[in-house]
DNA sequence: CATCGGACGTA
DNA sequence: CGTACGTCCGATGC
C-alpha cells in the first residue's frame, strides 16, 4: 500500500489491492443516536449526573465490533449540523425529526473524546452527511480489492452492500446487528443491493420525510423493479402500468424521481484522509485510563484492555521487567536475600489458597533493582527451602505483596509461615477507593504505574491465585511479573495512602487484623454434623407440612418460591388488596404477606410464611452441612476489602448471618460447638455500640448522661422525650425510641419512621422533633457530618477511615439523598468496624503474650467468637473485656457482655 | 450459561 | 422515603 493515496484521486490510476484489508466504517451520529434510545438515560450517568448511556452504547458496539470483526482500519463519520445539498434540494427531507433531546447533544463531544483516546480517525463535512462520506470511502477500498463492514441505521447504505461490502444494520439496540449481505438485502427487499434505492424511491422512506407512492408497498415496488429492469425503466413505462397503483404511480413521479436523486449516496465527496489514515494503531493509554476514568467506565475500560492484542502492550512493560528472572544457582536463595537485607521486597506466591490449608508451587520475589527470582517448591533444593521459609518467617524482613491473607494460605500449605507484611496492595487499594468492588493486582498496575500486566497473569481463577503461562508450568514466570508488579507498587500506594491520612489505619489496623483472620479462617469452628443433619430433616417436614398445607388452601399447586406464581394466586386468583409496587409487579415479602394475613385471614398466607421460614432455615442448615471440612470444622472466609465503611464481610458461607431472632432459627446455632481439645466457647459482644459512638461522636450530653447513669438507654432516653419518669416509660415508648435511635445512624427520615412503627407522618415528625430537642447535640452532629462531607468529599472514622461520596453534590436527587444517607451512616458504622478491629487486635495479641491455648473464631460485626483451652475461662473472659473496653477511648464507657457454653447458642446471651 | 431482581438472614 | 453485607431462587436474555 502506497502512504498517500488520496480517497479523492481518480480510481483508474493503479490500484494497489489490499486484499489483507478489512475496513471498518461507521454512521457515528446514527449508532450514537440508537445507544440513546436503547439504554435508559437513567442508568447510565456519571456521579455527576452527566448522562453516558449513548456513550456507553456506541463503546460497547465499538469494542465489540473491533473484538469480533478484527477491522484492520476503523473510521466513524459524523452529520454536521445545517444544511446539506439534500435539504437544498427538497426542503422537508428528515422535516419530520424532532430535534435530538439535549441529553443526547452532550454526549457527541464525549464519543470524540472516547474515539480520540482509541486513536480512531473521525471526520464530519459541512453539506456533507456521514453517510456520503462512508460510501466515498467504501466504494475506494473496494475498489481495492478490501473488506469493508458500513455500520449504519440508515438503510440508505444497502446500496453499498456487495460481495466485498456488508452493512451491519441494528435490529433493535445497538448490540444486535443484522449482516446485510447481498443475499440478505435481496431476500429482505426483493431487489439486490445496488436496486436498493429505487425501490426505497418507490415505496418512501418515513425517517427522511420522503413520501412513496401511495399504495405501493415494497412486494409491488420489488416486482415493478424486476419486471420493467430498474427504476428508470418502470418510469419510463408508467403509462403502461395498469390498475390503481400504477395510476398512484403517474401522478407521484416527480416525488419518486427526486427520491431516487436523493437517496443516491456520494461517491466522491473531497477528503484529505487517505486509507492509510484509517489503519488501526494503538490506542492512548494514558487517555484511555483518564477517559473511561472521567466516564466511569470501569467494566468497558477492562473489556477494551482485554481484548487489546498484546502486541499492543506498551513498550515499558511489566512483562519485559519479569523477564529479568534470575536464575539462582542451586543452594544460592540464602545468599541472594542476605545480600538484600534491609529491602522491602515483593513476593508473589502461585498457589491455591484454602483456609484449611492450600497449596503453593512457585514463590518469586523481586527486589530494588528490578530484577526477580522464581523458586519451585516442587523441585527446590532443601537448603533454598529453608533460607525461603527463615525469610518468609522473619518479622523483620520487609515483604510487600498483593492479598497477604490468600497468600499465607497457599504457604501453610507447604508448611511455611509469613511473617513480615508491611505492605498489602490489596489492603492499600481498598483503604485508598473503599468503594471499588476489586482491586485486581492488574487494575492497579494499570492506575498506578500505567502498565499492564503480561496476559494471563491477572486472570486467576476462583481461589487460585496464579496460573501458569503457556511455557511455564510451575507458575515461577507469571508469579515474577506479579512480584515485581507488587514492588513497583509499593511506592505509589504508600503515597497515596499517607496523602488520604491511612497509613496508621493500614500498619496499626488493617495488617495486624489480617494476621488475626488468617488465624481465625484457618482454625474455622467446629460443627455438630449429626445435630444439623437432625435438623434439616426436621426443617424438611416443616417444609413438606407447610406446602400441602398451602395447596390444600388454594385448591392446587404452586411453586411457593415463585415470586411471579404468587402474585397471580394472591392477587388474581384469590382477588387479595394489592401490596407495594415492585420493578415487576407486587410484593410478597413477609411483611407485605403478614398485612394481608392480618386482613383476610386467608390460609393460604399462613403456610406461605412457614414455608418461607422453613425453607429458609432448610436452606442454610443444608449450606452449612456442605461447608463442613475434613477436619470437622467450617472455615469461613472473612473478607477485608468489601465492605465500604470498613467492616469485615464474611463468605463462603456466612457466618455473619446465622439466624438468632426466632426460637427455630436459633436452634441453628446450636450446631456450632466447642471443638475437641476445648473447653467451650466464649461470645464477647459491645452492647449498643453505635449508639455510643453516637454519643461520643455527637458529644450531645444527654446522650452522654444516659451511658453513665446506667439506666438502660432505650428507658432513659424515652424519660426524657416523652418527659416522664424512666420508670413510666412503657413498652410501646421504648420501642419507638429504639427505633428512632437506631434509625437516625441510618440516615431515617420522618415519613421512614412513620412507616416503620405504623404511626401517622404528623405524629411521627413530633416524636422527632421532641427528640432532637432534647438531644440538640445529636441533630448538630448529622447535620455537621453531612455539610462536612460535602465540602471535605469524603466521610471519616474515629481512625481516620475515609469513605468518598461525590454524590453528595450530585444534581439527582435520589443519588444525593442516597449518599447523604451513606454519609451519616460511615462515620457510626465505621468506627464501630475500627473499634473491633483494633478489639480483635488487642485480644490476639494478648492471648499470644500469655501464651494462652485459646484463640478467637469469629467475628460478627459487634460480637467476638472464641474458643477456650481447658482452664482459660476466667483469665479469657478477663482478658477480653479488658482488650474490648480498651479498644477506644470514648466519651462513654464501652460495654461488653461474655456468654460462654459449648456451643453458640449456649454462648449467647 | 450468565446476570438480574426479589426475598431474607445478620449487624 | 433507613445503613452495611451474602446467598438463594426464579426469571430473563445471550
Amino acid at each position: 500500500m502506497s502512504d498517500h493515496d488520496d480517497l479523492d484521486a481518480p480510481a483508474t490510476t493503479s490500484i494497489d489491492l489490499i486484499d489483507e484489508a478489512k475496513l471498518l466504517l461507521i454512521d457515528g451520529h446514527s449508532m450514537a443516536y440508537r445507544a440513546f434510545f436503547a439504554l435508559p438515560v437513567e442508568n447510565f450517568a456519571t456521579t455527576d449526573g452527566q448522562p453516558t448511556n449513548a456513550v456507553y452504547g456506541f463503546t460497547s458496539m465499538l469494542i465489540n465490533l473491533i473484538r469480533d470483526e478484527k477491522p484492520t482500519h476503523v473510521f466513524v463519520a459524523w452529520d454536521r449540523s445545517g444544511p446539506t445539498f439534500r435539504t437544498e434540494q427538497y426542503a422537508a427531507y428528515k422535516g419530520t425529526r424532532s430535534a435530538s433531546p439535549e441529553e443526547f447533544r452532550g454526549q457527541v463531544p464525549l464519543i470524540h473524546e472516547v474515539l480520540g483516546a482509541l486513536n480512531i480517525p473521525h471526520l464530519g463535512i459541512d453539506g456533507i452527511e456521514a453517510d456520503d462520506i462512508l460510501a466515498t470511502i467504501t466504494d475506494h477500498a473496494e475498489r481495492r480489492g478490501a473488506e469493508v463492514l458500513v455500520c449504519s441505521g440508515d438503510r440508505d447504505t444497502f446500496q453499498l452492500v456487495s460481495d466485498q461490502v456488508t452493512v451491519l444494520y441494528p435490529r433493535k439496540g445497538v448490540s444486535d446487528l443484522a449482516r446485510m449481505t447481498p443475499a440478505a438485502v435481496s431476500e429482505k427487499y426483493g431487489v439486490p443491493p445496488q436496486r436498493y434505492p429505487d425501490l426505497a424511491a418507490l415505496v418512501g422512506e418515513t425517517s427522511d420525510n420522503l413520501p412513496g407512492v401511495p399504495g405501493v408497498g415494497p412486494k409491488t415496488a420489488a416486482k415493478w423493479i424486476t419486471t420493467y429492469d430498474g427504476l428508470d425503466n418502470v418510469v419510463a413505462s408508467a403509462d403502461a402500468i395498469t390498475g390503481k397503483a400504477g395510476e398512484s404511480l403517474r401522478t407521484h413521479l416527480a416525488q419518486v424521481i427526486m427520491n431516487r436523486q436523493i437517496n443516491g449516496l456520494l461517491r466522491d465527496v473531497e477528503t484529505a484522509l487517505t486509507l492509510d489514515d484509517l489503519a488501526r494503531v494503538p490506542i492512548d493509554r494514558e487517555a484511555v485510563h483518564q477517559v473511561f476514568d472521567a466516564l466511569q467506565f470501569r467494566v468497558l475500560r477492562d473489556r477494551l484492555l482485554q481484548m487489546l492484542p498484546e502486541d499492543e502492550a506498551a513498550a515499558e512493560d511489566v512483562e519485559d521487567l519479569a523477564l529479568t528472572v534470575t536464575d539462582l544457582a542451586p543452594g544460592a536463595l540464602g545468599g541472594w536475600l542476605a545480600e538484600r537485607a534491609g529491602q522491602e521486597l515483593g513476593l508473589d506466591v502461585a498457589g491455591k489458597a484454602v483456609q484449611g490449608g492450600g497449596d503453593a508451587w512457585a514463590v518469586a520475589i523481586a527486589d530494588d533493582g528490578g530484577t526477580s527470582v522464581a523458586i519451585d517448591l516442587a523441585t527446590v533444593e532443601n537448603a533454598d527451602l529453608d533460607a525461603l521459609g527463615a525469610w518468609l518467617a522473619d518479622p523483620a524482613a520487609a515483604i510487600a505483596v498483593h492479598d497477604a491473607k490468600a497468600t499465607s494460605h497457599a504457604l501453610s500449605g507447604r508448611g511455611l509461615t509469613l511473617a513480615g507484611v508491611t505492605l498489602d496492595t490489596l489492603l492499600a487499594a481498598y483503604l485508598c477507593h473503599p468503594d471499588q468492588r476489586t482491586y485486581d493486582l492488574g487494575d492497579l498496575a494499570v492506575r498506578y504505574l500505567q502498565r499492564e500486566l503480561p496476559s494471563g497473569v491477572d486472570a486467576a481463577a476462583d481461589g487460585m491465585l496464579d496460573i501458569g503461562l503457556d511455557g511455564d508450568p510451575f507458575g515461577g514466570r507469571a508469579a515474577a511479573a506479579r512480584a515485581v508488579a507488587v514492588h513497583e507498587l509499593a511506592e505509589p500506594l504508600r503515597t497515596d495512602l499517607a496523602s488520604r491520612g491511612a497509613t496508621a489505619l493500614m500498619g496499626q489496623v488493617e495488617l495486624p487484623v489480617l494476621a488475626t483472620l488468617v488465624g481465625m479462617e484457618r482454625a474455622g469452628i467446629a460443627a455438630d454434623v449429626p445435630y444439623f443433619s437432625g435438623l434439616e430433616s426436621e426443617f424438611d417436614a416443616a417444609v413438606e407440612r407447610a406446602a400441602l398445607g398451602a395447596y390444600e388452601a388454594i385448591g392446587h399447586e404452586v411453586n411457593l418460591g415463585s415470586p411471579k406464581q404468587l402474585q397471580e394466586v394472591l392477587f388474581v386468583e384469590l382477588d387479595m388488596p394489592k401490596t407495594r409496587k415492585t420493578k415487576t409487579g407486587w410484593t410478597t415479602d413477609a411483611d407485605a404477606l403478614a398485612d394481608l394475613f392480618a386482613r383476610t385471614e386467608h390460609p393460604f398466607l399462613g403456610n406461605l410464611l412457614a414455608h418461607r421460614e422453613a425453607i429458609r432455615l432448610r436452606q442454610t442448615v443444608e449450606g452449612l452441612l456442605k461447608s463442613v471440612a475434613p477436619d470437622g470444622r467450617i472455615h469461613t472466609t472473612f473478607q477485608q476489602t468489601v465492605a465500604a465503611t470498613g467492616r469485615l464481610s464474611s463468605t463462603d458461607p456466612n457466618l455473619q448471618n446465622i439466624p438468632i431472632r426466632t426460637a427455630e432459627g436459633y436452634r441453628i446455632r446450636e450446631g456450632f460447638v466447642v471443638g475437641e481439645g476445648y473447653e467451650g466457647l466464649l461470645t464477647a459482644d459491645y452492647s449498643q455500640i453505635e449508639m455510643r459512638i453516637m454519643a461520643h461522636l455527637s458529644s450531645d450530653e444527654g446522650l452522654i448522661d444516659a451511658f453513665q447513669s446506667g439506666e438502660d438507654l432505650h428507658r432513659y432516653v424515652g424519660s426524657r422525650v416523652f418527659r416522664v419518669e424512666p420508670a413510666e416509660v412503657t413498652s410501646a415508648m421504648r420501642a419507638k425510641i429504639k427505633a428512632m435511635s437506631y434509625g437516625l445512624a441510618y440516615g431515617l427520615s420522618a415519613f421512614g419512621l412513620s412507616k416503620q412503627l405504623s404511626i401517622s407522618a404528623g405524629e411521627a415528625k413530633g416524636l422527632m422533633d421532641d427528640y432532637f430537642e432534647r438531644f440538640g447535640g445529636v441533630r448538630d452532629y448529622l447535620t455537621g457530618v453531612v455539610d462536612e462531607a460535602r465540602g471535605e468529599g469524603w466521610t471519616s472514622t474515629i481512625l481516620g477511615r475515609r469513605r468518598y461520596l461525590p454524590d453528595l453534590t450530585s444534581d439527582n436527587r435520589q443519588r444525593r439523598e442516597m449518599a447523604e444517607r451513606m454519609a451519616l451512616n460511615a462515620p457510626i458504622q465505621g468506627s464501630a468496624a475500627d473499634i473491633v478491629k483494633v478489639a480483635m487486635i488487642g485480644v490476639t495479641s494478648e492471648l499470644e503474650r500469655r501464651d494462652l491455648g485459646s484463640r478467637l473464631l469469629l467475628q460478627v460485626h459487634d460480637e467476638l467468637v472464641l474458643e477456650v483451652a481447658p482452664g482459660e475461662r476466667e483469665e479469657v473472659t478477663e482478658l477480653v473485656r479488658e482488650q474490648m473496653a480498651a479498644a477506644a477511648d470514648l466519651e462513654v464507657p464501652l460495654d461488653v457482655s461474655v456468654g460462654f457454653g459449648r456451643s453458640w447458642r449456649d454462648a449467647g446471651h
